[in-house]
DNA sequence: TCATAAATGGAACTATGTTCCGTTTATATG
DNA sequence: CATATAAACGGAACATAGTTCCATTTATGA
């Protein structure tokens, strides 16, 4: 179940031989079409018509992942590391106010894809129940890096804890229906500058 | 033959003839059925199932509920309009504060059957969309009247809002998961006895 | 080049929602 | 009471979905 033997180039070490490269090939393919089919028709999408845009038969998807929740289990995560990643690439890039910024609009996006996905996090299905903790340990210290590095440049206040604005964020996404996108963008400009506002005056925690 | 020259004493204003009475029962057996299949196996329990424990065909089912979630919602409506009524009952036969206990306890069992509900609310499914409205249009009411006949007779304080009072019985009883039960009826129990406090002093909303 | 185990694809099996339609039955009517 | 008839019924049949199975293909070490 739990293999995350990924970041290992080539570590074949031991009993067989190591993981066919067609394997590996298909195997990522899968996920990318998953991430794709759930974007476009939320998680209750079939298993076949993922399998059919991955070109691949929906036994070498079984292979991989023994049921549909592994499978939304696995893009989860995926889709966590790639934004949780993210911030490092921006920090790296951008002056820190800017990185802090664009990863939020970053993280808005991730959000609006977990719509349907919220229903599955309450389902009883134990393969979900990693999920929320997975969330918190990828996204708390990329969050706090970035806002660290803005408060230690002056550009924002300092004291902000970057659970409580995950959750502020994530609650903003959720929240709006028609014209959900715009009115988070707005939503989310204020709370940024209600971030600057305060940039190197007094430690006060004061979001949230 | 589409008329008839009597006026329509019953609940159907159409033309054409009474509901046969087999129809009727049928109706009433599904529904019952049902409730019980739910109670225990949750709203996702397969309709096959239902139709056999009432005793009746799936074609028999379809033709009164023409889906899932009709029967569901139906389902839902019945056990809120059970609920709500035994206000009433309840009152014609306690004393107001006496009352007032039962029906809240009456209402934490009506909420523990609603688990899996609350999951399929948020399903997007346009049958289900009337629901949290029906809820409170039925249970506001007849808990404001439990309440202000308490207060009237000085067994609790005044000020208390029915539909701040049903929110937090709701969420009482959700949080629990272990021995949900007795953990619910003492933090119910707590909550009556904060209602009791300050029975018949100053009318001041405190309650949440 | 070859042997072999890994990997593959998709038919087949199972479970579930929904529809269809030949048969049964309640009831109005004479 | 007898009868015609539309309503109601039951469950087989259909559609779709998750999951399993296995004969065939293929990557890879030797």
């Amino acid at each position: 179940m739990t293999e995350s033997s990924k970041a290992a180039g080539d570590e074949a070490v031991e009993p067989g031989r190591r993981i066919r490269a067609d394997a590996r090939r298909n195997e990522d393919a899968v996920l990318e079409a998953a991430k794709q089919v759930f974007a476009a028709s939320g998680v209750d999408a079939p298993v076949r018509e993922i399998a059919a845009r991955a070109g691949v038969g929906v036994g070498t998807l079984y292979r991989r992942f023994p049921n549909r929740s592994d499978l939304v289990a696995a893009v989860f995560r995926r889709e966590v590391d790639a934004c949780a990643a993210e911030a490092a690439a921006l920090a790296a890039a951008h002056s820190p106010g800017e990185a802090l910024g664009l990863w939020l609009r970053r993280y808005t996006r991730f959000i609006a894809t977990k719509k349907g996905l919220a229903a599955a996090l309450h389902s009883g299905d134990q393969v979900f129940e990693t999920l929320p903790a997975y969330f918190r340990t990828n996204f708390e210290p990329a969050l706090t890096a970035l806002l660290e590095a803005a408060a230690a440049a002056g550009e924002i206040r300092g004291g902000v804890a970057a659970y409580d604005l995950l959750r502020a964020v994530g609650n903003l996404s959720v929240a709006s229906g028609e014209e959900g996108d715009q009115h988070t963008q707005r939503m989310l400009d204020l709370l940024i500058d209600g971030l600057r506002y305060g940039a190197a005056a007094r430690q006060e925690p004061t979001v949230r």
